[in-house]
DNA sequence: GATGATTATTTCAAGCTTGAAATTTCAGGA
DNA sequence: TCCTGAAATTTCAAGCTTGAAATAATCATC
């Protein structure tokens, strides 16, 4: 790590802080994804993304539109259709077009899928108590609260 | 019922709201990450890779190693390859091999990769100021000083 | 100086990601 | 019915990403 001479026009202080913020904000999630993506590789021979996905579904026992899951995910839908593709062929997860519209088609885990995701699940939740113990239960809620505030206030405002 | 079990369902619930708070983190940088491409994209026809490594460079004017930039960024050493090839292919940056040893190569922004990267900076700031404007100041230092010392807590045990 | 281990980097295949264009289907009006 | 526009999804090119294997140079030890 190099330290930063960097003596820049002098901006405002606040934007410096909240600069660093995002720093250690980008770099904290970043290093926990590469643990859990090289864990879930490891253990389960499966990558992050479609974990991010079967838990989605999961969550939606009667299925979800790929649009819904794109938007979930924040993800783009064409990414979300490769996903899919590879979670299909491996037979844990079905795609079902309805009869009502068919542009959509429902996504559901198959009942392999259901099986294979409570056990990454469990594992998954182990590996965040473990990467995040150092984090007291009252600093987490507080974390927590602060981040869910912080998201609001800007999204969606273009 | 005499003895109900006390320590199983208070760690389940702990560990609930860790997985909320990573959750939280997670979107929360990803969100950001996407608007920043995005504006990225729009306003200086480049990406978010491209930028960290400028970003990177900027604050080493003596120059990197390939491997000091991947370690820096938290990335693969191939990945590093491809981003900087493309960097070199427009001008922005130089490889220069060493005499002392042959194979490593020093990494350093040209002028013209200084000239936009600042201007990208100042972009990229205000961003940051506007995105994450609905923090407080006092939140903002908050917020770092837990992330701050919740990474190191765990960062490179095994 | 030869040899084997180590270090820095590149190459490569597979998968992820976006954004834009294309495709298919639906919905509503002339 | 036939249009036209909108919506859901897929396709595609370009770039990002990893992890493993390959290359090349250096270092340590004899």
């Amino acid at each position: 790590m190099v330290s930063a001479p960097l003596s820049a026009p002098e901006i405002s202080k606040d934007g410096k802080e909240r600069l660093r913020l995002w720093i250690r904000l980008l770099r904290a999630s970043r290093t926990i994804e590469a643990e859990l993506r090289e864990r879930l590789k490891r253990d389960f021979d499966t990558t992050l993304p479609r974990f991010d996905v079967m838990a989605a579904l999961y969550r939606a026992p009667e299925g979800m539109l790929m649009s819904d899951l794109s938007r979930f995910l924040l993800v783009s839908n064409g990414n979300i259709t490769g996903i899919v593709d590879r979670l299909v062929s491996d037979g844990l997860v079905t795609r079902s077009r309805r009869n009502g519209d068919r542009r959509t088609s429902m996504v559901r885990l198959t009942e392999e899928g259901i099986a294979l995701f409570r056990r990454m699940a469990a594992a998954h939740e182990a590996w965040i108590g473990e990467l995040l113990g150092g984090v007291s239960e009252e600093e987490t809620r507080r974390l927590a609260n602060m981040l869910k505030s912080f998201r609001s206030n800007w999204e969606g405002k273009e």
